[in-house]
DNA sequence: AATTTAGTTAGCCAAATAACTAAGTATCTT
DNA sequence: AAGATACTTAGTTATTTGGCTAACTAAATT
């Protein structure tokens, strides 16, 4: 029921895995290709596909023995409305301390 | 010299944070305010509101014996703006895909 | 059929996180 | 001056996280 965006920013707050996103907002790719040149073991970098994978953020599917991972535009779409929401807040805030600030300065 | 997004995002992937957020987003207020209702012990939500502190979310100055805590509006904004961004590249290419397929398929 | 490639599974470990209680320190209020 | 209020600090515990090695499976190549 709940949105379930616990585990999103969860998954956003490694540099690894959104460098992940970064790859991957550019197209798809095998396990193979995104874990190319990084300094950890293969099983570790494992572990952070499956953390994207189970925030909703990453999907993939097994073709021979390559599995190819993609991106999921709504979930990341789901973190970014969020902070835009919270940003709407905030700034109708300032919008009105700002026309309060102006009725009562008259010049 | 870094960005530090990864403790900003991290901060973000907690419901009792995010809800302090939110409330915040709406003005500053004080701690036993924001503490109000919540189902943990005291010393437990200060420390959230520490981690919300140390990602630069929020910052708090005390006045005599109470803490003000208010919203730090441009690191909610650098998170935005990674989503953002990453959004751009994940639809500039559905856009080159788009019109790729245009192209090739002239009806 | 043997080897290489591409991932997978299992098990271990250290550090970080989130929670608690108990006890303490200022700063109002009465 | 005493008491209440608003945090603060210290110390404990359980769970989660991020990393590793070793050993394994399955698919493609030679």
């Amino acid at each position: 029921m709940a949105n379930q965006i616990d585990p999103l920013f969860a998954a956003l707050a490694d540099p690894t895995r959104r460098s992940v996103i970064e790859h991957l907002a550019t197209g798809p790719a095998q396990v193979s290709t995104l874990y190319a040149g990084r300094d950890m073991a293969l099983p570790t970098f494992l572990k952070h596909l499956k953390v994207l994978e189970a925030s909703g953020l990453v999907r993939s599917e097994k073709k021979g023995r390559v599995r190819i991972v993609h991106i999921e535009a709504e979930p990341l779409a789901a973190a970014e409305s969020w902070l835009k929401r919270q940003r709407a807040v905030w700034e109708g805030r300032l919008d009105r301390l700002q026309k309060l600030a102006e009725s009562n300065t008259p010049l």
